[in-house]
DNA sequence: GTACAGTGTGACCGATCAGTCATATGACTG
DNA sequence: CAGTCATATGACTGATCGGTCACACTGTAC
């Protein structure tokens, strides 16, 4: 957890050293994210940020777990009564709006769920409520027979989890679109065709869910 | 691509270089792989090291192109003529047979698909052709009838690929076994709990991707 | 004025890293 | 023997890193 003397600080300041923080862990992975670009970014020396935060590990734990939170925020958390489908189709376009809203801060998350990071995001407090709340939904769904019940809820809320989480690095990838230029363009993700892979990847989701056909 | 006088060593050395190159990309990811350790795992001269090796990235992508060859090697390529079920129980077990005859490679591959790497697996060279494979033969399902025609079979090839890769660490995860622990132990994997998740994901990849019912 | 507390600073430390290079070895040639 | 060549070596370079610390600045209390 950062010092009092990070959330002492005058908001502009603080907002700026988040801001350095964000631009830092979307360009590089943990291990190779830099204090000193951080401090030189935020205009601060490096002895204010370790006075600010544990360590470099405690600043990127911090920084996950705010983009988390306002992530959630975007999502919704409640298990809602919508059907699979339109739930699903919610999370992505929750995806589709939060890169809108925070392209450096949607570039970390999407790092802090591939690459080697020291938090895990799944772990992070609102994030394991976001696995329960799959977990949930699907056994509730097996109860209520909206969804096949063949199979464990465990491994069906990770199977959803592992394709929606992927998704976003799969259109990037695949349409050419880089971290840096999303984070640039916010409406680099408005097209068609990127629409028309999301709305596939929901419906082999809900097939994949669904009872078997009598 | 690794100089001649790699090519020249004596077998034992050669694998003995091969050896502690898996083992340390099985222990770390690619930035925090260090070249030191590997060479004194070898038993030779950091000199020697870079009269193998342009350098650090030549040596990790030989051995991730040579694991990648060897995986496919037990995959099998060619596609089949069996149902899409068995094509992706095939592979799991394929996956799971690559685990027990070679760990450390295995969990370098691992590595490979989720951390940091400066060389995709899955453009090189053989593992670019087991992405065409995928895009061929969901292609060819859809032609056939067996499978649905509804989505684009690039984005069919990558959910099944997305969770075909990820399944592996989903295992690890769950079930506590650490990459060291698996390779250590080969038969850490041979669990029932663990057969039935595999078995759940194939099943619901299976009804993903099946045509709808009249 | 002095004293003190909170905050800011950047030179500095020790460690690690990828990569280089002058030198050494030893086998083979004539 | 001398000469040549491929290979082996590890001290060294230059850079980066996370983290520390002695000191400076500022405002408040007395």
């Amino acid at each position: 957890m950062p010092h009092q003397t990070f959330f002492n600080l005058p908001d502009a300041k603080r907002s700026r050293v988040l801001a350095a923080l964000k631009a830092e862990f979307a360009a590089h992975p943990y291990t190779q994210g830099s204090v000193d670009r951080v401090t030189a970014a935020a205009g601060i020396s490096k002895g204010s940020f370790y006075q600010y935060f544990e360590d470099k590990r405690d600043a990127y734990a911090h920084l996950v777990g705010e983009l988390m939170a306002a992530r959630l925020q975007v999502a919704g958390t409640p298990v809602p009564q919508a059907g699979l489908a339109e739930v699903l189709t919610a999370q992505v376009h929750a995806s589709h709006d939060f890169h809108a809203r925070d392209p450096l801060g949607w570039a970390v998350l999407c790092r802090a769920f591939s690459d080697d990071s020291p938090v895990d995001p799944t772990a992070t407090g609102a994030a394991a409520t976001l696995h329960q709340w799959a977990v949930a939904a699907v056994t509730a769904g097996q109860r209520s027979g909206e969804l096949r019940d063949d199979v464990e809820p465990e491994t069906a809320a990770w199977l959803v989890e592992r394709v929606l989480t992927g998704l976003p690095q799969h259109v990037m990838g695949r349409f050419g679109v880089t971290p840096e230029a999303a984070a640039a363009d916010g409406s680099a993700f408005d097209r068609p065709q990127i629409d028309r892979v999301a709305a596939d990847a929901v419906a082999m989701l809900v097939r994949a869910l669904a009872p078997a056909e009598p």
